[in-house]
DNA sequence: CTGTTAGCGCCTTCAG
DNA sequence: CTGAAGGCGCTAACAG
């Protein structure tokens, strides 16, 4: 009966002996040095494979001072399905590189993040690869993260030497405020998250350019909310907006759960209303609803990607990635002012 | 101006140094050993304090063979909601017992996983989570495993030597195809997901027994479904069977893609019809869609659990550790036969 | 109570 | 083309 308990892995050191030529000519062999006789390199690969040896990634590692083989990726919880794609991109961006990725969750809360990157900076990662909540970043200057390279996910670096991938929001957000008053709504309201967080404000930016731009449309602090954290919240205010004396004919919700609870509103038979969601589900994409959207994994690949060459080249000067946010019309934004007036809203698409 | 470029890590030998001391007396400190004066520690631990050290996880791992500090997951995808939850669950608990969590997908091809899982072994991670789409696992057998705890999550582990933790599906689905009965229903259809997956072989068995333990009911092949690989598919069988001489008054929809699927089929105006889907999103428990559910995060707790108590003692026998699916009545299940009969069917609950 | 020593597995000079 | 040797940072005997 095979022994199940804590069985020694195959060094190094066996392997040669196995072979009968030094760890030296191993190492060679295994590292595809041409100065290793065809023979030779054939009985100890003939060994590595009889004996199933693997090198000790530890041992590696230790050896060359600074590389642990994996990435860090840094989020504030898998739950949020843009993060969850942005790690599933990365992570297969890193595999093909043959990096691992340890993920680390801040569980939402943005004043654990600096813990979180403490613990994978003293584990040695071999780089971060940060989606951050907050703006703080004094826990990802260079003296705290020893030269290990860092890319920012969606944040501004500020003076940061790190690298950078972002989406363009503010732009899209803005297109869809234009694309609104272009159907001739003069009512719009943006629904935003908490301000705390760089994209909400990103996205409000956005929003506001769309408006001040069109000269057509000035802003009404009536219509505009910040700070709402959950669906049900969203709800709420929204509901509260289309009580107002003048409510609002179009409505911008700026992030997932935002969108989320429009949705529901929407669905549960609140007044009809052109609808424009950020990010989505295959629900509400199925549903009709109009939204800006963006490829999380490619967010994530292009992060690793960043991470990679910067492994193998350190001296790169930091670099910044804008992929886009496009704005996809699925029916629910794309309905005039007027037919609201005339109240023709279907409710869903078919 | 800092070198911003890989700074080497102070190590123990330079705070044994700074403390005036031997690298033993820092390690003993460290390892809060009572050998040690209190002088001497106070001295240390300013010293580790004012350099700022940290221990070298290679070196310490490589010091005591295994050991890699990081614990494996291996998943189909993060994309899949349910596993996102259980990496999310497992990644909190495994953070509280100062382990990292290394996650590796298979990008939903069963087939990757031998590889996948090999590349974690050869990594000499500490433990092993795997959430497998498939039932092979002549990869998991100790002598490709090298005696990694290995902990299951979802599937049976046959006469492996493994840890597992599942959720009681059959026995939920059962439940559910029971309360349908009850109800008046007397054409049930379910739907299920790829048959070479455990879970939907698990589900269907549910649902069987639910139909034949009532007596009153017998299953009519037509009503049955499987291998549906996506929403759209399962719209597909969803309106051929609406279509049917008899079409069911009732269906089950046994993940939460076909779920996805019936509720975009339902919300689009098909006929009505009692639903209860399986695993749920904000937007369907909103809408009051009845379903299965079951806490991914803990099952994921539950799962890091049990890795981190084999690491500690590594001698245990393997447990089985089942935790409950739940039907949860938001409404769309509760539709008595009759009442379809009458045709008074609300599309959503208000 | 503390210091010395050896070695975990690997890679990289330096010799031959 | 190949071997010998040292050391990465840490810890666990083994002295003292």
């Amino acid at each position: 009966m095979p022994d199940e308990r804590a069985a020694r892995r195959v060094t190094l050191r066996e392997v040669a002996r196995a072979a009968g030529v030094s760890t030296a000519t191993v190492t060679r062999t295994l590292q595809h040095s041409p100065r290793v006789e065809e023979a030779t390199r054939d009985r100890v690969m003939a060994a590595v494979k009889e004996l199933g040896y693997t090198p000790n990634p530890m041992a590696q590692g230790l050896r060359d001072g600074r590389r642990d083989g994996a990435v860090g990726l840094v989020t504030s919880g898998f739950t949020n399905v843009f993060q969850a794609g942005v790690a599933a991109g990365a992570e297969r961006e890193l595999r093909r590189a043959g990096l691992q990725m340890i993920i680390a969750s801040t569980d939402e809360d943005p004043a654990r993040e600096p813990e979180v990157v403490r613990a994978l900076i003293d584990r040695r990662v071999s780089a971060l690869l940060v989606m951050p909540d907050s703006d703080a970043r004094d826990h990802l200057t260079p003296d705290h993260t020893f030269g290990t390279p860092v890319v920012m996910v969606g944040r501004q670096t500020g003076e940061l030497s790190a690298d950078l991938v972002t989406t363009d929001d503010d732009a899209a957000v803005q297109e869809a405020t234009e694309r609104l008053i272009g159907l001739g709504h003069r009512r719009i309201a943006a629904l935003a998250g908490r301000s705390a967080t760089f994209p909400a404000r990103r996205r409000l930016d956005g929003f506001r350019r769309g408006l001040t731009g069109s000269g057509a449309v000035e802003e009404d602090p009536k219509l505009v909310v910040s700070e709402l954290a959950t669906s049900e919240q969203a709800r709420t205010a929204l509901r509260a907006m289309l009580r107002l004396p003048h409510p609002p004919t179009a409505i911008l919700a700026l992030n997932l759960g935002i969108s989320t609870g429009v949705l529901l509103e929407r669905l549960a038979g609140a007044a009809p209303f052109a609808f424009i969601g950020f990010d989505e589900t295959e629900v509400s994409a199925g549903l009709g609803i109009s939204a800006i959207v963006r490829d999380p994994q490619d967010v994530g690949r292009q992060a690793a990607r960043l991470a990679v060459s910067r492994l193998a080249e350190p001296g790169l000067a930091p670099r910044v990635l804008t992929l886009p946010s496009r704005l996809v019309a699925r029916g629910s934004g794309e309905i005039p002012a007027d037919e609201l007036a005339a109240g023709t809203t279907p409710l869903t698409t078919r």
